[in-house]
Parts: structure tokens; C-alpha cells; sequence
RNA sequence: GCCCGAGUGGCGGAAUUGGUAUACGCGCACGACUUAAAAUCGUGUCUCGUAAGGGAUGUGGGUUCGACCCCCACCUCGGGCACCA
């Protein structure tokens, strides 16, 4: 027999499938059909990585299953070629970056035909190609017409050095990616696109399609929709009005100054009122120079400057309060002015300590509790009860008073009831003296700390809400008088240190101690009940943020911290901006009929040194006609990012080759009636790619271009494939793995087989070329196994496994488990090199189900056993019910949870038969004998 | 700091409505075939113990007849976000 030539089979196959075109997808068939998308590569210069083997393979193995279940499957592929890369290679070797790009894709078309993937390539598309970023264009100018593109003054990353733009990843970690000097802000006019228009669909939508969960919460994260209330803070003495954000309006009556953004508009505004203007324009331009890294360094103490000679007024309370400026409240957010609650918020709490502004307590921790004795009795009312909690300590030897109940389990402080006509101090030194006998307490501080716990009294047989307010005391001396014997019946005194505390309260407001003694820092910033409020005391949280923001004019308002989408680049390639401007007509479009708006040709790709893109001094191409008035006018020179063309690529697969639409609706409702079925791609671009995309397309779904108001029905994820030893592959390590090596010395089967079995498909693994011959040898088994197939008949247990296995590889496709699919097919080879015969038809079946994954090797031993039709089109293959159930079965008979002993049982035994059949076995009578009965 | 995810042999990993832990593969050891090697095939391979048996799924607790799986606390690693009020 021959041996397994892979290089000549992979040879022959790939030209018969091409020639037949069998992967081609023709649009309007009837049927149902599949769409499944990867995402399209970047060809790069450097080829191919397996990383790429590993995605496409995924969704080639689901859209061959597809194919073989009657589906008409559009599997397309394409490239995203502009970007950064090419245009740095190009400056560098002064090529034309569409040069570059040509050689590139030419790479890696072959390198993806050589590996054997089902695309249609007669779909292939190109971003670069004007064809197609005409639509890109066009969909911009559609954008802006609808007023969702417009141009702002931002900031771009600027390098003083190199004088030169950098886009956001070439900024690595505050430095030039180039040079790697400090990258300092420059502000420029750039087009944005209004996605925070969309952010509400963006989240809320997330309900309807099936993408994994950590995606959803991902993209949830990263949009970051918030709820709260937008108030307004009057300012003395001054007619204007300090509109302020927050999600906690339950603690107003704790805001005890207000803080703008420096760069907030009003600050001007109170230019002659302020007293100390000198000290803020410092400060505003201090902020302004400095670099993003010192902004938000994670140590950095919070820094402000009060405008002195204004003050706002609480509306809560009507109090007088200081505003400040200080950069830890941004201006992109909110309203760029916050309420600071000093008591309640890390931040506000930790520039109040540094200025040294008032801190006060106004919403108290809450318990209740739901488990044991003491959980609430539902129905019955709560009989509120002021209460203190005294924290005695020894200084002797540093333990504090604790008290240990005797007929349950239960382990609190010193606690009471507040009696008429009492103090705190006095009630706790009652309570104390009464409890415990100590009679001499120096008083260290009544706290302003208390907890409200909801629980049932057991003795009194109420609801009962205590509030705890906490007084702190050192033991003078450790005279005792005697306590009452009704007293101490019920209790004991115990002492403990500071750290057995922390694990000995079973009660709220012990528990609660542990977090503020010894810690001058303590705040509560957990939601709670309201204290000092006003009217609105004793409220929860949640109730009182919604009746305050309404009793002082405010409004309840959702705010997200998506921002917009910074859309310009002063880059050469890219896609121009269709955009005209005109000094008599302002901004015009270019008019649909002049599109695309091409790249010229320049001599020079090098960003300019004022910032523009290389296409600014390109004065032929930049002077212009203006469209409406016809009167001398200039292009736009900023281009699109690279996100732009990725934005709706997956509509163009679906009529690649149309000249008048992005694509008809004829064939977007025929590929994309519920959108793609299927995409697949990397966690790195949930938050970009994803979201910018999922926004292009519910802006084609408003103007009823696209049929459905998501993208993409189901999205998964791949984990990264990392060189050998876990850590990334990179060139300048010169770890990577070129799949071409693989391919010509295993064979593109084999690859395909190792990179699906090589882990979790969703995990990161590493590489291990030692590895690869596992998968090597499955295959040449399954080779060897060809030439001795009969047409007798397989033996029984042979053909249940068959059939289990065609029903788990099945499963573990559609749940993306490959590597336990090939594991459970590498376990039914080694049987079947074992059993006495093989029977023509079951071994059919088992290559049918393997095809998808290694479609060379398959589709030739299936035409040497005379199939004239390719594999790829034949029917997945049905398992059998009957030929699932096992005749008998094994079981384990545990003893105590440890088992003891094997039996095996016929498949329809009863219950009882079992029984007895397990009590008669020895094994089982030698442990049941010992058993003493108490296990 | 916050949000996700993961910790199982020498290595990649399998097993989760709680029911035989370590499937499959790599590596390693021994054996067969061979003059020899490669390839291939066979046997073995968590750990302690001669054995009977005991122990082990990051650590410590808990629930259960029974826990890799559920609950609580903690540790380590990976990814994302990071002054978002």
C-alpha cells in the first residue's frame, strides 16, 4: 500500500475543489443557508500566523458541517488592508503602500488556499480597493448627512520629537512607539462620529443576540450606562447655575463642597467674582500640560485649587459650601461637575483629608438578617429602637469586651437600648456596668459610626429595627462590681484581641467594629439608611435618591461613558473623507456621483510636521471645486481609521461585485435575514471592532438598508495560540511558528487536527511542536485503516461506539469542544485498529464526520473506495438511537461515598434486581461487614 | 481598586443538573520487529505502601451518604477597565 502522502493528496484536492468551485455560494438557491464569518485578516508583512489557522479552521469545521446538512453556506474572506504597518513599511522603503498591500494578500491568498479552507473566494474583497471603499465613502457621507458625523476641537497624541501624529497604539504606555520619547496632547479639529447616539440600542440590544456572556458584559462595561440624577447647585451672589451628575443623590445632605473639571466652561465665567484667579489659571494650565501617564497615575494625591469669593449653596440643605477645580473630575463625563460627599466616596473623601474640608456621615450601613432565629418574621411591622454598642478596650493588654451568650450560640459587644432621658455615653456606661460589672470607663470618643439592624426579636416576639450608635471606651482600672444573677445567668464575659475579632461576632453590629477601629479612613460607601437628612432620615437609599432629586428640581438621567468615535487620521492610507470645504458654503460633501474620492499619488508618505496628513501638501489634489458654489475650495485631508472598512464588510460578502449599492437588499435578505449566523473572532476586538460595527449597522438598519437591526445572530471567541512556554509569539523574540513549515512537513491536515486538539478552543494555549506528531499518527492510522476495510460486517460494541461517537462530534462542533471531538474520534480509531473487521459503510461515516476537519486525507480515501462525489458534499451522517443504548453497563458501588466495588448490570434491570445484585457481591460484603454503623 | 476567566500527572488537557478523578495526546521507561536506526506495534507511567489499604483536583473552612463540580474566605496566574461621581 502507499504511503500518506500528504503533499501530493493536499496538492490534487485543492485544485479539484477550485476547478469544481464546490465551495461557491450562489445567492437566491432555495434552502436554508448559513452565513458564517471570521474575521478578515490584516496581511501583514510578516504571512500567515497559526493563530490565524486556529479561527478559520473553527468556522470551516461548522460551515462544512453545515454544507453536509443541506445548508447553502456563504463562508467569505477578505482583507483589511489599510492601516499603519503598511503605510510604515512603505515610508520606510518608499514602495506605494498599494504595492505593498498587493504583494501582502498575493502572500497570504496562497498561504490560506494551502491550508485547505472552504472559502468562496470568488467573493474575496479588499478595503483598499476603490470598488469597495467607494461604499465606505458613501456610507460616511450618509452618516453626515444625518448629522452623526461632525467635526470637534479634540486632542491627538502628538510626538515633540518626531513631529508627528500618533495614532492611540502607537502610544505605549505614555511614550512614542518610535522613538520612545514622552507623547505630549496637541490639540486639532477632528471628525467624530456621534456613536454615543446609538450607546442606549448598543446595550440594550445585547438581549437579542447570542454572543458568550463575557462579551455582553464586556461591551456593557465599556458603554458603562449609568443611572442618576442631574441637580443644580445655585451659586452666591451670581445668577449662574452648577448643574452637577451623580448616582447618589441619597447622600446631598452630605456634600460639603463642589468640585468643577478645570477645564469646565463656567470657570471663566466666574472670572471676576473669584479673588484668587491667579492661583486657578496656574493650576488650569498646569493640567493642561501635563502628560495622560502623571494624570492618571494610580499614586498620584489628588490635586485642586478653591475658587475663593464664590460659594454654591446646597440645595438640600440651603448650606453654604466651597467649589473647587481639581483634575479628578473629568470633563468628558457627566456634567464635569460633581457634588463631593467626603463621607461617602473614596475620592471626594481623600481630597477632602488633603484640604481639609468637612466630612459628614449622613447614610448608615444596614443589616438584615434573613437566616436563623433572628430572621425577619414577613408581615409584621418593625418597632424602631435607638440603641448604643459600646467598644471597650483593656489598654493593659489590648482585648477588647465581648460578650458570649449561654444558651445559644452568639457573640456580640455590649449593647442596649437608649432609656429616656439618657445620652449615649450614659446608656452605654449602663448598659456595661450592668452586663459586665466594670464600673470605671474613660470615655476615648462618642462615634458618629452607627449600623441599623432589622431582625426578630426572639423574646419580645417583635421586628425590630435597632440602630446602633457606637461609643468607644479604655478600661481605667479593672474594678468589677457583682452582676445581677439575671444578668449574668444569660452571658458571659470574654476578652479579645483586635485580630481574634475579626472571626468571633455572629452578630451585624459586632461584625461591623472590625472595619473602623484603629482605621481613622473608615467611610461607608455601600448604599444604606438615611441619617441627618432632613425629612428624608430614615429612608433607605434607593427610595430617598428618587424623592430628593424630585423635591429639589432635579432630574433622573442616564448617562454612559462611551465617547464619541474619534474618526479623523492624518494618515496617508486610509480612506479619504468625502468632504469638501468650501470658505463661502462651509462643510460640503462630495456629491455620490464623485466617489470614490481616490488617493493620490505623492512622492512622500511621512505624516507633515504641523500635524496634517501627508495628503495636505498635495496642493494639486487638495485645491478643489466647491460643489455648490463652484467657487475654489479644499478637500479634507484627514483620512478614516482602519475601523472604518471593518465597519460593514460582512454586507459587502453578500454582493461583492455591485456597482450601484453596498450590496442589494435582494441579497442582504437572502444571506442576512437574521443577520451573520455565525461570527467568530478575537476578545481584543469585543470593544472596537464590534461595537463600531454593531453601530454602522443599526445606522444602515434606520435608513432600511440592512434587514435586521443586529449584525451578527451569535458572536464566540478564540484564545490566543502563545509560542511554546506560555509567553506571546513575537518576531522580535523570534519564537513565531510559520504554519508554512508545518504544512509542507505534516501535511495542512495534520496542522488543522493540531490546532483544534491542542486545547479548549476558547482558551489560551500555548505551542508545542513535539506535540504535532500525536496528530500526525491519527492520521496515518486512520490511513493504514483504509486498506483493510470489508464488507463484513463491524463487530456490535464497534458500531455503538460509531454511532455515539457521530452524535458527540456532532454536539462538540455546534459547542466549538473540537479537541473532545477528536479525542472521542482518536478513541474509535484505536478500537477499530483493534477490532477484527471494519465494515466499508461505518468507516464511511466516521471519515464523513471527520472531513470538516481534515478534508484532504478524507476526501481521498473516500474516492478510493469509489465515491465519485466529493465528501464535502455528501450528508452528515445520522446516528442510530437503538445503536447508542448499551446492552450493559458498568456501574461503581459506593460505600460511603468511596467506591468499593465494579458490577456490571444489564441495561433494562430493575431497580430492586440491582439491588440485591450489588448486596450479593463480595466486595461489597467484605466492606458492609465492617461498617460499624456509625459512617 | 473594579469586572470577567482559570488553577487537575513531567507537559497540553478530560470529566461538572454533585455519582468509577486523571479520558485522549505528548513525553518518558521497558519489550517486540530490525544487523542497526527510524517508523510501527505492545506494556507501563498521580503519589505513599511488599501488600491490604491510605492520600491527592491552588489553600483553609462548610453543605452532602457522596464535592474537581455547590457555598464562604483566601492565594496565584491570565485578560479587560481604571479618578466614569
Amino acid at each position: 500500500m502507499k504511503n500518506y502522502d500528504h503533499k501530493k493528496i493536499e496538492k490534487k484536492w485543492q485544485g479539484v475543489w477550485e476547478k469544481s468551485k464546490i465551495y461557491e455560494a450562489k445567492t437566491g438557491t432555495k434552502g436554508k443557508t448559513f452565513y458564517g464569518l471570521i474575521e478578515f485578516p490584516y496581511p501583514s508583512g510578516a504571512g500567515l500566523h497559526v493563530g490565524h489557522i486556529r479561527s478559520n479552521t473553527a468556522m470551516d469545521i461548522i460551515t462544512r458541517k453545515r454544507r453536509m446538512e443541506g445548508y447553502n453556506v456563504l463562508y467569505p474572506i477578505g482583507w483589511d488592508a489599510f492601516g499603519l504597518p503598511t503605510e510604515n513599511y512603505a515610508i520606510k522603503m518608499g514602495i506605494e503602500p498599494a504595492k505593498v498591500t498587493k504583494t501582502n494578500t498575493d502572500i497570504f491568498r496562497k498561504q490560506l488556499k494551502s491550508v485547505g479552507f472552504g472559502f468562496d473566494w470568488s467573493r474575496e474583497i479588499n478595503t483598499t480597493d476603490p470598488k469597495y471603499f467607494k461604499w465606505t465613502q458613501w456610507i460616511f457621507l450618509q452618516m453626515y448627512k444625518k448629522g452623526l458625523a461632525y467635526k470637534h476641537r479634540t486632542t491627538i497624541n502628538w510626538c515633540p520629537k518626531d513631529m508627528i501624529g500618533l495614532a492611540n497604539e502607537e502610544v505605549v504606555g505614555g511614550m512614542c512607539d518610535r522613538c520612545g520619547g514622552p507623547v505630549i496632547k496637541k490639540e486639532k479639529e477632528q471628525w467624530m462620529l456621534a456613536i454615543t447616539k446609538y450607546a442606549d440600542r448598543l446595550d440594550k440590544d445585547l438581549d437579542q443576540v447570542n454572543y458568550l456572556e463575557k462579551i455582553k458584559i464586556q461591551q456593557r462595561n465599556w458603554i458603562g450606562k449609568s443611572e442618576g440624577s442631574e441637580i443644580e447647585f445655585t451659586v452666591k451672589d451670581s445668577p449662574e447655575k452648577i448643574k452637577i451628575f451623580t448616582t447618589r443623590a441619597d447622600t446631598i445632605f452630605g456634600a460639603t463642597y463642589v468640585v468643577l473639571a478645570p477645564e469646565h466652561p463656567l470657570v471663566n465665567n466666574f472670572k471676576l467674582l473669584i479673588t484668587n484667579w491667579g492661583d486657578v489659571e496656574k493650576y488650569i494650565k498646569e493640567v493642561k500640560d501635563k502628560p495622560d501617564i502623571e494624570r492618571t497615575a494610580e499614586d498620584k494625591i489628588k490635586t485642586g485649587v478653591e475658587l475663593k469669593g464664590i460659594k454654591a449653596i446646597n440645595p438640600a440643605n440651603k448650606e453654604e459650601i466651597s467649589i473647587w477645580i481639581a483634575d479628578y473630575v473629568l470633563a468628558t463625563y457627566g456634567t464635569g461637575a460633581v457634588m463631593a460627599v467626603p463621607a461617602h466616596d473614596e475620592r471626594d473623601f481623600e481630597f477632602a483629608k488633603n484640604f481639609n474640608l468637612p466630612i459628614r456621615r449622613v447614610v448608615e450601613p444596614k443589616t438584615v438578617y434573613k437566616e436563623g432565629d433572628s430572621a425577619v418574621r414577613e408581615g409584621l411591622p418593625f418597632i424602631r429602637r435607638d440603641c448604643v454598642c459600646a467598644v471597650v478596650r483593656n489598654p493593659k493588654d489590648n482585648k477588647y469586651l465581648c460578650i458570649s451568650w449561654k444558651d445559644h450560640e452568639m457573640h456580640g459587644l455590649v449593647t442596649g437600648g437608649i432609656e429616656e432621658g439618657e445620652d449615649v455615653v450614659l446608656a452605654a456606661k449602663r448598659e456595661v456596668l450592668e452586663e459586665t460589672g466594670y464600673k470605671n470607663l474613660k470615655l476615648i470618643k462618642a462615634t458618629d459610626i452607627a449600623i441599623n439592624t432589622f431582625f426578630y426579636h426572639r423574646v419580645k416576639k417583635v421586628n425590630r429595627h435597632a440602630r446602633f450608635q457606637y461609643v468607644m471606651f479604655d478600661l481605667i482600672d479593672e474594678e468589677q462590681d457583682i452582676v445581677d444573677n439575671a444578668e449574668s445567668s444569660i452571658h458571659n464575659v470574654v476578652w479579645k484581641t483586635k485580630e481574634e475579632l475579626k472571626t468571633y461576632f455572629s452578630v451585624a453590629e459586632g461584625q461591623f467594629v472590625v472595619n473602623f477601629i484603629d482605621n481613622s479612613n473608615f467611610i461607608h460607601t455601600d448604599e444604606g439608611i438615611l441619617h441627618n437628612s432632613g425629612g428624608f432620615t430614615g429612608l433607605d437609599s434607593g427610595e430617598a435618591r428618587v424623592k430628593i432629586t424630585k423635591s429639589i428640581g432635579g432630574k433622573i438621567v442616564t448617562k454612559y461613558k462611551l465617547r464619541d468615535w474619534v474618526f479623523s487620521r492624518q494618515r496617508y492610507w486610509g480612506e479619504p473623507i468625502p468632504i469638501i470645504h468650501c470658505d463661502k458654503c462651509g462643510y460640503v460633501p462630495v456629491p455620490e456621483k464623485d466617489l470614490p474620492v481616490m488617493l493620490p499619488k505623492v512622492k512622500s508618505y511621512t505624516p507633515t510636521d504641523n500635524g496634517e496628513s501627508p495628503l495636505a501638501i498635495i496642493s494639486k489634489w487638495v485645491n478643489t471645486k466647491c460643489p455648490k458654489c463652484k467657487g475654489k475650495a479644499k478637500r479634507e485631508t484627514d483620512t478614516m481609521p482602519n475601523w472604518a472598512g471593518s465597519s460593514w464588510y460582512f454586507l459587502r460578502y453578500a454582493d461583492p461585485k455591485n456597482n450601484k449599492e453596498f450590496a442589494s437588499k435582494k441579497a442582504l435578505k437572502y444571506w442576512m435575514k437574521d443577520g451573520v449566523d455565525w461570527y467568530n473572532g478575537g476578545m481584543e476586538h469585543t470593544t472596537l471592532h464590534l461595537l463600531y460595527s454593531r453601530f454602522w449597522h443599526k445606522f444602515l438598519y434606520d435608513l432600511k438598508l440592512v434587514p435586521t437591526s443586529e449584525p451578527y445572530m451569535k458572536r464566540t471567541s478564540h484564545g490566543m495560540i502563545l509560542a511554546e512556554g506560555g509567553v506571546k509569539m513575537s518576531k522580535s523574540i523570534g519564537n513565531t511558528i510559520d504554519p508554512k513549515d508545518i504544512v509542507i512537513s505534516y501535511g495542512a491536515d495534520t496542522l488543522r487536527i493540531y490546532e483544534m486538539f491542542i486545547g479548549p478552543f476558547d482558551q489560551s494555549v500555548a505551542w508545542s511542536t513535539e506535540s504535532i506528531i500525536g496528530s500526525r499518527r491519527f492520521l496515518d492510522k486512520i490511513w493504514r485503516l483504509s486498506s483493510r476495510i470489508e464488507k463484513n460486517s463491524s463487530p456490535k460494541e464497534l458500531q455503538n461506539m460509531l454511532h455515539k461517537t457521530i452524535k458527540k462530534i456532532g454536539e462538540d462542533i455546534e459547542g466549538m469542544s473540537f479537541n473532545t471531538a477528536i479525542s472521542s474520534m482518536m478513541i474509535i480509531v484505536n478500537e477499530m485498529e483493534k477490532a477484527t473487521s471494519v465494515n466499508e459503510k461505518d468507516f464511511k461515516m466516521f471519515l464523513q464526520i471527520l472531513a470538516p476537519f481534515a478534508p484532504h486525507i478524507t476526501e481521498e480515501i473516500w474516492s478510493s473506495l469509489g465515491e465519485k462525489k466529493s465528501i464535502h458534499k455528501s450528508l452528515w451522517p445520522k446516528w442510530d438511537k437503538r445503536k447508542i443504548v448499551d446492552e450493559t453497563i458498568t456501574i461503581g458501588v459506593q460505600i460511603n461515598g468511596k467506591v468499593r466495588a465494579e458490577i456490571t448490570i444489564s441495561k433494562d434491570m430493575e431497580e430492586d434486581d440491582i439491588k440485591s445484585l450489588v448486596l450479593k457481591d463480595k466486595k461489597v460484603l467484605d466492606w458492609w461487614d465492617g461498617w460499624d454503623g456509625k459512617d
